[in-house]
DNA sequence: CCCCACATCTCGGAGACCTA
DNA sequence: TAGGTCTCCGAGATGTGGGG
């Protein structure tokens, strides 16, 4: 069986030559889409592709089928746009609000499904800290804020949930330590201390603070979790940040967890004002559909 | 309408092959 | 030898159709 996405992605690999951003271009693994392109292949009897060292390109039968593909997907973008201008989305504008972190980590997959889908609906990416993006929704000025810890009656759609973890150089004596056994904010008070905020109120400060310990050695502060995450490797000091934000491939850091633990979670709101907005509603109806199907597969951030 | 069995899809991991 | 690309395989998720 064929779906669109198949077609899609036949006309990717057709525009792109590469498999694997054919694949990413339309949502799918690299080997769902090996398999899909086989797959239609199979079906239709006729090799569509010819499979070369370092590209793929379009067989003589396969260039007729891809045309007609264009050909087919065009006639449905059109019917989904006469359909939108029918619901009131032809057009439009949503002003979304989030801190730094989020815009970097989360949003970018987030929404890329909803540009294709409403390519006539404007997003405005209005970058601040939480308190600020708290105090745009209450005036208007954001229709949609990525929230921290949002409360259950907002409605929110929960995009993530992180552990907040302390970063330490491989050199630093308690790198010795098991992840689980992990670290006290009592045993950071005299380390020296990289704080990142990541324009957040709640951060290391805040945390530890909360915790009842005063950080004695801040070398840095930086508003970016990632940079932090960079100056332990480079030994400048230790530091705590949200694991989700801590790069996948950092070499020469053992990452521990904070004891007692703490998780941050952050999910999408509506403005008071926005509640019923067309555009709005769309976009929540969309990500609703893929967070439930997915609940348990819900993106780091 | 619900449940169950079967078919299909998608994913991650492993491995093969090739190039720089 | 490392890195990039593609294929194959097993497992889990999802969709579909039939029976009660």
């Amino acid at each position: 069986m064929m779906n669109l996405t198949h077609w899609q992605l036949l006309v990717a690999v057709a525009d792109l030559a590469n498999i694997t951003r054919a694949a990413e271009r339309v949502g799918m693994t690299q080997s769902g889409a090996s398999q899909a392109i086989a797959q239609m292949e199979a079906h239709l009897g006729m090799p569509l592709f010819r499979r070369e060292r370092r590209h793929v390109a379009v067989t003589e039968l396969g260039e007729h089928i891809i045309a007609q593909a264009r050909d087919m997907l065009g006639a449905w973008e059109a019917i989904r746009a006469f359909a939108d201008e029918n619901q009131g989305l032809g057009h439009g504008r949503i002003r979304l609000a989030s801190f730094p972190s989020a815009f970097s980590h989360v949003l970018p997959d987030l929404l890329g499904p909803f540009r294709r889908r409403h390519p006539g609906i404007e997003l405005v990416m209005l970058e601040g800290s939480d308190v600020e993006v708290e105090s745009w929704l209450e005036d208007g000025t954001a229709e949609v804020g990525v929230m921290l810890n949002p409360p259950p009656e907002r409605s929110p759609i929960m995009l993530g949930r992180s552990e907040w973890v302390v970063l330490v150089p491989n050199a630093h004596p308690l790198a010795r330590r098991s992840r689980q056994q992990g670290v006290s904010w009592a045993e950071l008070a005299d380390e020296p201390f990289i704080a990142a905020t990541g324009g957040c109120r709640n951060n290391a400060l805040s945390l530890s603070a909360q915790a009842g310990v005063f950080l004695n050695q801040i070398r840095v502060t930086v508003h970016d979790w990632a940079s932090a995450a960079v100056l332990v490797k480079e030994g400048l000091g230790v530091a705590v940040l949200p694991e989700s934000t801590v790069p996948v491939d950092l070499a020469g850091v053992r990452m521990l967890a904070l004891q007692p633990g703490i998780f941050r979670s952050y999910g999408l709101v509506q403005a008071p004002a926005a509640v019923g907005a067309k555009p709005v509603q769309a976009l929540f109806s969309m990500l609703r559909g893929t967070f439930n199907a997915a609940t348990s597969t819900a993106p780091r951030a």
